[in-house]
RNA sequence: GGGAGCAUAGCUCAGCUGGUUCAGAGCAUCUGCCUUACAAGCAGAGGGUCCGCGGUUCGAACCCGUGUGCUCCCA
């Protein structure tokens, strides 16, 4: 079989996708073994393969093919979550194109575009997780708006509802005037921006209309006084105190407020006076309810000023800021104006300035649940990698808000509540139980209609990991016992509130079991300069097209090897290249195999040539040990980093040099074999990583039967490695690397002819590895002498005194002051050591074994440095 | 304002229970090589006040305090 020259992933990647998918390697039937259970973090329905994705997706496919390497039924379900939010923007969007207004619609015309847009454009992303290589349960594919799943959501707010966890009631909410809907607190970002600090002036009454005098507060947001229903003070303010009680004018409108005092107010921040606007702030809100201020809300739901308002009726929020100022300053009424920094609140889905609203709503009480999903994460029965987590998620559930669950929406859980126009509200799986619920109640019929508006969609998600395997159908169901709680929860830190926390207690309200036995939290994905990115700065690279470029293995390479646990990752495409460089050092290995492979073959094997062999099978299982250790820790880049210096240093710049033999020369058939072996073993190693370009190996590397893929296969565990062989590799290592350095020091070129002195003393050890040794130092000669020999290039490996000596003339001083420099390094070291031991305070403190560790360094401190001042006086 | 975290080579980061396997890796840089798997490569090398200061200790990159700079979360 002819190989290429280079690898190539474009041509290998979809043909081994389409192959596992086809022969089910990815679908999971519960069975006799283990199971390792993984349910994807739903993306967003509307969304497209980003870098978090990228990430978050890599390395649960590489937690997902590990272990199903190591032999357990894995299960990874994918699906995504409806997004009410996103999705109808996207459908109110497709209708303006057309020109359709959504509220031309009703409420089923509306939902059956939406399910079209859905079927249509809807979880693209799914398809892209296929090109990056995800090994999903495609059968098991979820959809948070699936009927069963609609359901379960349902029947948890009547649920809840009769618990009493969940009632409507009026409070100050974030208001988002762009998708016209209430959100939760999470779905606010704070930014800080820069504003104008306005000081106005509110004329005070004298003789029952303003008067000359003035008090002046400042605000940020002036088209805010319209709504005014006060001013206040602190009472201990000896600048304002004489003023509480009486009264003074809102600018403009020359509504008359009354002054209060209250000692919530900071006396330095502005003027002191706080303008008091219950309608449109939390803290104005509490303030009025305490000082039984009227709410005047002068804000329509898109964001323009309402009747209440009398000025500016009709006109929008940002247009009446600024015209506002004009007329105030034009009328007297500003004292000044100033720069200020200030926090402001924006909608995470429409990124527009969030409006404080009083509006009436469901919400979901969260301390009863929120307890016991406080403990099992304190006391790790649930462990969260990196564990300073924990921290931030105990500090969110002790200082828990009640969930504002109703979202002013069409695409969503309808709200299965009824209202019969007076003000009363039934609670009802559907119109007919809402009748009888009603009659019940009331005694009498009436007219109900349900609530218009939809649940928020972390209502259905935190429902996931148990309604993907049929929860609420059966809760006894077989699959869901066994893949019940699952492994693995990957997902980033800003999803903690939103999903992992309220997933912990739906787990434990409706099974009384954690909904998996761990959490790692990825890094955040920056690009070079540290930013993160994000779709509005457009700093996010285009996925697909880099899959195209380098192949989904170097994007997954790239993406993992600078991901360390927990860590934000700097995204840079540096890391693609060293993948794609990866992935053909591998493929050239390769092809150096099936050289070897056709080579004449010789029975025979010496020791000498079995020694390559023994020592790699040592690393290996050296390194397999560490890998599974630091996958158990979520360390996938360390991992990763440890494959790779395998392959790549040990296997191919050592291993294979030191079987080589020369063009013309039989190999041990042994010799191949093994190494076959060992490339094998190295793939499995590596297939989690980098699953299509293994795959191609694996399948070059010799005929194989139907079935027997990567994908599928099982790894053999790791034993433990054999020291005293990675020692003598190690030596070996050395040794070859000082004849090198020294030829180069020596101006001589690395295939120029040496002979070569070791110790007599090591010869034992030695034997075995001078086979090697002689080819990779060009030494056409190798003796065991205890003499010292003039003339020759001396080096010290360890405590090995060695020499070689060639044709060519050597240069004394080189020599002379190489040797010089290493003697005074010794010295130097050999000072500290007898300094440490001579210290009475350290023999008596320090442990026995450090104690004789250094007097061990001593010791070949000592012999060292004999061995160089023996060699200084024969140059 | 409250909380969490970070600062180690030019860049990105490892560094576990304090002790020469402690000062490391990869990229970048420099030098020499087209050595028939790979120049997309091979061989070799240089490079650091472990952010500043103070403390604990026989001993500190590591523990404690403090200052500076940066990041994130919450209000």
């Amino acid at each position: 079989m002819e190989l290429a020259k280079n690898y190539t992933p474009q041509e290998v990647e979809p043909k081994w996708y389409e192959h596992w998918v086809n022969r089910g390697y990815f679908s999971s039937k519960p069975d006799q073994r283990d199971a390792y259970t993984i349910v994807i973090p739903p993306p967003n329905v509307t969304g497209v393969l980003h870098m978090g994705h990228a990430l978050n997706n890599s390395v649960q496919d590489v937690l997902i093919r590990y272990a199903r390497l190591k032999g357990y039924n894995t299960c990874w379900v994918p699906g995504t979550d409806h997004a009410s939010i996103a999705t109808e923007a996207k459908v109110v969007a497709m209708l303006r194109e057309q020109g359709i207004d959504k509220n031309s619609l009703s409420r089923e015309e509306f939902l059956k575009y939406a399910w079209e847009w859905k079927e249509k454009y809807g979880g693209i992303i799914l398809q892209q997780l296929k090109k990056l290589g995800c090994s999903l349960d495609w059968d098991r594919t979820a959809f948070t708006m699936d009927p069963d799943y609609y359901k379960a959501v349902i029947d948890v707010f009547l649920d809840l509802h009769k618990k009493g966890h969940i009632f409507r009631g009026v409070k100050m909410i974030n208001w988002d005037p762009k998708a016209k809907t209430a959100l939760s607190d999470e779905e606010v970002i704070h930014k800080e921006v820069n504003s104008k600090l306005v000081y106005i002036r509110y004329f005070l009454e004298e003789q029952g209309q303003p008067g000359a005098n003035s008090i002046v507060v400042a605000t940020v947001r002036p088209e805010t006084i319209l709504g005014d229903a006060a001013v206040c003070v602190h009472p201990d303010d000896e600048r304002y105190k004489h003023l509480v009680g009486t009264y003074c004018y809102v600018p403009l409108l020359n509504r008359r407020i009354p002054i209060i005092a209250d000692d919530y107010i900071d006396i330095e921040f502005g003027t002191g006076c706080l303008k008091v606007t219950p309608a449109h702030d939390i803290n104005d809100y509490n303030l009025g309810l305490k000082h039984k201020l009227p709410i005047i809300d002068t804000l329509n739901e898109d964001g323009t000023l309402s009747e209440a308002a009398v000025l500016y009726v009709g006109q929008d929020r940002f247009d009446v800021r600024k015209q506002i100022v004009v007329d105030l300053q034009a009328a007297g009424h500003i004292e000044k104006i100033e720069d200020y920094t200030n926090q402001v609140g924006f909608s995470e889905r429409t990124d527009v300035v969030i409006e404080p609203r009083l509006s009436m709503q469901w919400w979901c009480r969260m301390e009863t649940m929120a307890k016991p999903a406080l403990d099992v994460v304190m006391n790790d029965e649930i462990r969260f990698y990196p564990a300073k987590f924990k921290n931030t998620y105990r500090h969110w559930m002790e200082n828990i808000k009640d969930w504002c669950i109703s979202r002013q929406l069409r695409w969503g859980h309808r709200i299965p509540a009824w209202y019969d126009g007076e003000g009363n509200v039934v609670v009802a799986a559907n119109e007919t139980e809402a009748h009888l619920a009603y009659q019940k109640e009331h005694g009498k019929e009436a007219h109900l209609t349900q609530d218009s508006d939809v649940l928020d969609t972390w209502f259905s998600s935190w429902l996931w990991p148990m309604e993907v395997f049929g929860w609420n159908k059966n809760p006894d169901n077989d699959e869901l016992k066994y893949y019940y709680p699952t492994a693995t929860l990957v997902t980033a830190p800003e999803i903690i509130f939103f999903w992992v926390a309220r997933m912990i207690m739906a787990g434990l309200e409706y099974r009384k079991e954690i909904p998996f036995k761990q959490v790692y939290f990825t890094g955040i994905v920056r690009d070079k300069q540290g930013r993160k990115m994000s779709k509005s700065l457009g700093n996010s690279p285009d996925l697909l097209q880099l899959i195209d470029q380098y192949g989904a293995d170097a994007v997954r390479f790239g993406v993992l090897i600078s991901s360390p646990a927990g860590n934000d990752l700097l995204f840079d495409e540096g890391g693609l290249d060293q993948g794609r460089l990866f992935g053909n050092k591998l493929w050239n290995a390769l092809k150096l195999l099936h050289i070897f492979n056709q080579k004449e073959k010789s029975a025979d094997v010496s020791d000498q040539a079995s020694f390559p062999g023994l020592w790699f099978e040592a690393r290996l299982n050296e390194v397999k040990g560490l890998v599974e250790a630091d996958i158990k820790e979520f360390k996938l880049s360390e991992a990763l980093k440890k494959i790779y210096s395998l392959i790549w240093d040990d296997f191919c710049s050592w291993y294979l040099e030191w079987i080589k033999t020369a063009p013309d020369q039989a190999i041990p058939s042994k010799t191949i074999e093994q190494a076959m072996k060992h490339f094998e073993e190295l793939l499995k190693l590596l297939h989690p990583f980098m699953p299509f370009l293994t795959e191609e190996l694996y399948a070059h590397l010799q005929v194989r039967n139907a079935g027997d893929d990567l994908a599928s296969g099982a790894m053999s565990n790791s034993e433990t490695p054999d020291e005293a062989i990675l020692k003598q590799g190690d030596l070996l290592k050395l040794m070859i690397t000082a004849i090198r350095d020294m030829k180069v020091k020596q101006n001589l070129k690395p295939k120029d002819a040496i002979t070569l002195f070791l110790p007599e003393a090591y010869a034992v050890q030695l034997r075995a590895i001078e086979d090697v040794l002689a080819r990779q130092s060009f030494a056409t000669e190798i003796q065991y002498t205890s003499e010292p020999i003039q003339g020759g290039i001396t080096f010290v490996v360890d405590k090995l005194h060695c020499y070689f000596t060639t044709e060519k003339e050597i240069d004394q001083t080189q020599q002379t002051e190489q040797l010089k420099k290493d003697l005074a390094y010794l010295q130097g070291f050999l000072l500290s050591l007898e300094k440490k031991l001579g210290n009475e305070k350290f023999m008596a403190n320090a442990k026995p074994e450090v104690v004789e560790n250094e007097l061990k360094k001593k010791n070949d401190a000592l012999e060292k440095i004999r061995i160089i001042e023996e060699s200084l006086t024969l140059l």
